[in-house]
DNA sequence: CTGTTAGCGCTTTCAT
DNA sequence: ATGAAAGCGCTAACAG
């Protein structure tokens, strides 16, 4: 690597003033064409790169947003991170990313990091137990994922339309007789909205409602299958993906393949090992490019507070 | 938010001069613990926070990485990634992240970019046709992972002794008529590498060879079981989790489940899935973890080039 | 031990 | 249209 070129070599090089290169550098429509090509010449020749610490010093902004999600290894999360990453690196920003691991001290800890970094905005995917507090001092620089705040814009997934969908698709096949399976109520997203639009959608149409909660795995849902399973039963809609694979695998099992499963996370192995599936998926990707497109308008034009759904689909 | 505050602002509040306060900021055991105390107290009180890109500027060092995977929701990748962010924020660095999406193209421009960012180093994950001369110019200041070059550091997976791993364990139970499905072998390491170590485990042992390799995708396998599979066939080696996921399904099909099947990754879902399976781990999060301390220990001594192969298990 | 003084590389008035 | 000069917030000599 060469020696470290500053603003000031490239000037002497192409015989300007150092305001005549930073000109060039900003799009500045005051600078004569030929000037500016001369310039931009001896800035691709010397390999000279601007220094964005230097920048962001001067003008104030970084262009980094920081992103804050739970686990990397979350499928939905890191979809709904490739959906960001498109978006804000189209707008010129780059991403800080870190994990929460779940727990509110950890966020707010990163959330410390990313203000000494003067980054312009934040994405942060919320879980149970997210402490809102330090987010909120980010004001319309923050755009949160997953919560449910009115301090802070905010995406989230459609839960109670992922529901309907599944159970509606089902009923459209004639099937009446659908129980549920989901995770315990403590989640307020995945676990107690998800089962009250089940519950909702039980009432609407007439289904007596036979459901289990429990863990987010499949295990849980393997051993939960037997205590919704009636003769008569015909589906099982999943809060997610994961308890339709231990669903799955317990009526594979107890040879009741004639029952249908539904989950939720667009998981395409599911419908490959079990041909009586299918999932919905909840538009991660697209969640997290639109959180990213909301948080980049948010920081040109100072907007209000937005609350995004993000449609889902099967 | 309040207004910006500044070393000065502190310096002022504190009653001290500026370069006290940065003394304390950067540690600097020359202040006197009442001193110290006090500009703690202050900065503790006015909730100031020193600006990231100002000490970049002055020191030189941003404290960044940049990582560049291909993506994100490539589960070995992103477990490598979870392993670099928890070692470099240890030692007081973030990251910025970007995915190459397997293009050559895309990673050179990433790498421009960091480097405009004045990065402190990179850690890159390699795919066939990865084009290693912009990486090159960052020289101790990279790592590889799952690349061969003399170049720049590297960690490694040992794909030989992942494949190894699985026969021996099978042979150990007593079986002897082993195939193998991989990936083709214009993918050098997960395609070539592991089928190879295939065959030579096959010379060494004695076992007549038995393969097929196609895409990296269950589907594929599915469709490739069927050639590999002979009435004496006691078990499948795969290359990865989405092989043998594949395999799994159909010989659960054809009621061949006698014959035991194994995969690299790790996967939990497999062998819950498919009783007669098990998975070599080999030891993504860890291999991240290295790559981190490696870049960072070269950080600060520009020793040689380290290459570095990790580990699997069962 | 602590205050003063230079800059780091860049953007931005302010003159010219 | 362009150069000179003034900082942005911080660290690192350099003097006390």
């Amino acid at each position: 690597m060469t020696q470290k070129l500053t603003i000031l070599d490239i000037a002497k090089l192409a015989g300007v003033g150092k305001s005549t290169v930073s000109r060039v550098l900003t799009n500045d429509p005051k600078v004569k064409p030929a000037t500016r090509e001369k310039v931009e010449q001896v800035i691709r020749e010397s390999g000279y790169v601007p220094s964005k610490s230097a920048q962001a010093m001067r003008g104030g902004s970084a262009k980094v947003v920081g992103v804050i999600l739970s686990r990397l290894d979350s499928p939905s999360e890191n979809k709904a991170v490739s959906g960001i990453l498109d978006v804000i690196y189209q707008a010129g920003y780059d991403a800080v990313i870190m994990e929460s691991q779940f727990s509110a001290e950890k966020t707010n800890e990163h959330l410390e990091v990313l203000t000494r970094r003067n980054v312009d905005g934040v994405i942060v995917f919320g879980f149970s137990g997210c402490d809102m507090s330090a987010i909120e001092t980010f004001g319309h620089r923050a755009v949160v994922i997953a919560v449910d705040t009115d301090q802070v814009s905010s995406v989230d997934y459609d839960h109670k339309g992922l529901i309907e969908l599944a159970v509606n698709k089902l009923v459209e096949q004639g099937l009446e007789a659908i129980s549920y399976i989901g995770v315990d109520e403590s989640d307020r997203t995945t676990g107690l909205m998800r089962l009250n639009a089940y519950k909702e959608c039980c009432e609407r149409l007439g289904i007596s409602p036979c459901f289990q909660t429990g863990q987010l795995s499949y295990e849980s849902a393997y051993h939960l299958t037997d205590k919704v399973l009636l003769a008569e039963t015909q589906a099982i809609v999943c809060a997610s993906d994961t308890l339709a694979m231990g669903v799955a695998k317990r009526l594979q099992e107890l040879g009741r393949t004639d029952v249908q499963v539904s989950g939720v996370g667009a998981t395409s192995l599911l419908s490959f090992l079990f041909p009586n599936t299918f999932s919905i998926d909840p538009g991660y990707y697209q969640a997290g490019a639109e959180s990213a497109r909301l948080l980049i308008r948010q920081l040109s034009e100072p907007a209000g507070i937005t609350h995004l759904v993000q449609q889902a689909s099967v």
